[in-house]
DNA sequence: TCACTTGGATCGATTTCGACGATCCATTAG
DNA sequence: CTAATGGATCGTCGAAATCGATCCAAGTGA
C-alpha cells in the first residue's frame, strides 16, 4: 500500500476542516506533522489534493474532493474491521467452534448448547462431532476452540478441565440373569460374552479395567456405535461396559436394557473440556467454559443418569 | 487505527500460506519481520490469530480465520482506493471540472466538449458557466480545474494559455445606415447610441477601447446578456462592440444584425485557458488543454465566425 | 538413538519514519 | 505598517520496522 492509515486520517481531517492546524488539533497531532503527512501523500499518489491559500487554510482540488470520499469510506471500513477484531476477543458474541466426542454429543450437547445460547443470544455455536483423535486434530489445526470429551490419551500440549467423573457400569438386557442384581462384579462378568465399544481410545480404557483386575474379557462382538451396542445387549448378545448412561432403558429397536453399578472401585472416565495449551482464550470461550462448570457437575450431567440414580 | 496495512498484508500472507517463512518470501520481507509483525498484531488486537506448530508452520485459529476474511476485503478495498488515486492523476479518465465564461459558453463549449468526449470516452465533463470573477473563485476554491475565458484582469496566481485572438467588431442592425459599409471606425461610432455589455470585466475592456483612442462612447443602454444586446441592436436601439461573433445574423427575436470590422488596429480579446498556477495537473487536464489547442486556433473558433469571414 | 532439517521466536544493531518545537514566510485585517 | 493567521520548512528526538544471526523445539531419517 502506498499510503498509511495515519496519512488518510490527517488528510480527511484537513479536507473536512479546510485547515491543517484545525486538523492537527482534532487528530491529537501537530501542524507540521499533518502538513508533512499530506505533502507525502500527495507525492506518493502523484495527485494534488489541496490548493493552498496563504495564511487562510486550504481547499480541496476536484481530485482531492473525490479522493476524500474514497478515503472516508476506506477509513470507515477499517474501523469496522477493528471493531470486529475486538469483538472477536472481548465480547461474548460471534461464533463458538465447539467439538464433542461423538459418543457424548447426543447425550450432553443439546441441553448444554440450548442453555448457553439462551444465556448469550449473540453467540452462535458451531458443533462438530468426532472421535478423540479427530478432536485433537481439530484443536491443533485451529478448527475448534474447545472439545467436550474424556481425558483419554491426552498429550502434553492439551489442557484439560475436568467436569465430572463417570464410573463404569455394566449394561445388560432387562431379561438377563444378572438384571435384577443391585450390583455386579467384574469377575462375574468376565466369562460372559462381552460387546466392546471399539473406538480408538475408549477400547483401551475398557480393556484396562479388566487387565488391571487380573481378568480378561470374553470379547465376542464389537461395534463403533454406542446405540448398536445397546441394541445388541438388549437382544441378548452379551453385556457391555459403559460410562455414559442415557436417561432411558430402551434401545433403539425397543428392547430393554439395565445398567448396574460395578462392585469394584474402578477408575472412572473423566468428562471435561479439552483445549490447546497456551492459547489466549476469547471471552466467548471463557463464558462457555463457565457455563459447562455450572451445567455439568460431579453430581449430574444433563442427558445422563446421575451417579446415585 | 490499531493496525497497519503492512501488518495486515503479512498476516494475510501467513494465513494463506500457513507459514511465516513463505509469507515473508512472498512479501519481499524476512521471516523475523513477519513474525514480529504478526505477534504485534495479535497483541494489539488481543486476539490469538494463529496456532504455532513447532517446526511445521502455523494454522489459523477460528478467530484468525474470521479476521483473515475481513482483512482481505479491507486490503482489497484499500488497493481499489489506491488504484482510484492513481487513475485520478495518471489516466485520461474520470471527471474534468471545466468552467467557462458565460458569454463564451454557448458558442464554444458544445462542439469542443463533444469532440473531446468522442476522443476520450472515459472522461466526464462537468461544465459550469460563470462571469470572470466567479471563474477565478472557482479555480482558487478548487471547484474547477480550468477555465475557458479571456485574459482580462488575471491576477499573478493564475496561469493563462492563449488560444486565439478575437478583435472587436461593431454590431449594428441590418437596416442601420452603416450596415452596408465594409468597415467602420470607432470615431464614426462614438456619437451613435452605444449598447454596453455590462459585465464585471468586459465593461472595462470596451470602454478602454474608446478612451485609448481619445473618444467617449455614448452609452444609452446596458445589459448583462449578449443575446439581449443583439436583440436591442436588431431593433434599432443603437450599436454594440462585440468580440465573440456567432455564426448567425439573426437575433433571438428574428431581427437581423450585421458585424463590421473596425478600421483601427485595436487590442483584441485574447481567448485562452486559465488555471491556477503551481498546481500539478492531471493527465485528463493535459489532454483537454491539448485538445483545445488543436480545436481552438487563431484561424478559427468553433461556433464563431473566423477573422477573415 | 542421534544428527539433521524445518520453521518460528528472539536478540542486537541499524535505519527509517513519525512527531514535535522553533522558525520562516506570505497574506490579510486593522 | 504592524499584528495575526496559517501553512511550509528545518533539525532533533524517539519509537518502530527491518534485518542477519542465532536459538530452540519438533519431526525425520539413517
Amino acid at each position: 500500500m502506498r499510503f498509511s492509515f495515519r496519512q488518510l486520517e490527517y488528510f480527511v481531517a484537513a479536507g473536512e476542516s479546510g485547515s491543517v492546524t484545525r486538523a492537527a488539533a482534532g487528530s491529537h497531532s501537530t501542524q507540521p506533522t499533518v502538513s508533512a503527512a499530506i505533502a507525502k501523500l500527495e507525492r506518493t499518489l502523484g495527485v494534488q489534493l489541496f490548493v493552498r491559500h496563504h495564511a487562510q487554510g486550504l481547499s480541496l482540488t476536484p481530485e482531492g474532493r473525490r479522493f476524500l470520499a474514497e478515503a472516508k469510506t476506506l477509513l470507515r471500513h477499517a474501523s469496522e474491521v477493528e471493531r470486529f477484531a475486538t469483538t472477536l476477543s472481548d465480547e461474548v458474541a460471534g461464533t463458538l467452534d465447539l467439538a464433542c466426542l461423538v459418543t457424548l454429543a447426543p447425550l450432553v450437547t443439546p441441553s448444554l448448547v440450548r442453555e448457553f445460547r439462551a444465556e448469550h443470544p449473540r453467540v452462535q455455536v458451531e458443533l462438530v462431532e468426532s472421535h478423540q483423535q479427530g478432536l485433537l486434530e481439530r484443536l491443533r489445526g485451529g478448527l475448534s476452540s474447545v472439545a467436550l470429551t474424556y481425558d483419554l490419551q491426552l498429550p502434553a500440549d492439551i489442557d484439560f478441565e475436568p467436569l465430572a467423573d463417570l464410573p463404569p457400569h455394566a449394561l445388560v438386557a432387562a431379561d438377563h440373569r444378572l438384571a435384577l442384581r443391585k450390583r455386579v462384579s467384574l469377575a462375574e462378568l468376565a466369562p460372559e460374552p462381552h460387546i466392546l465399544l471399539d473406538l480408538p481410545t475408549s477400547r483401551e480404557y475398557f480393556l484396562s479395567l479388566f487387565t488391571e483386575a487380573g481378568l480378561e474379557p470374553n470379547v465376542t462382538t464389537r461395534s463403533e456405535h454406542p446405540e448398536t451396542i445397546r441394541t445388541l445387549v438388549a437382544n441378548g448378545f452379551g453385556y457391555a461396559i459403559v460410562n455414559a448412561r442415557p436417561r432411558t432403558d430402551t434401545a433403539l429397536d425397543g428392547g430393554r436394557v439395565v445398567t448396574l453399578p460395578l462392585r469394584e472401585q474402578l477408575r472412572p472416565m473423566r468428562l471435561g473440556l479439552a483445549s490447546l495449551r497456551g492459547i489466549r482464550e476469547t471471552r466467548t470461550l471463557t463464558a462457555f467454559k463457565e457455563h459447562c462448570h455450572r451445567s455439568i457437575t460431579p453430581a449430574g450431567v444433563p442427558g445422563m443418569l446421575s451417579p446415585e440414580e
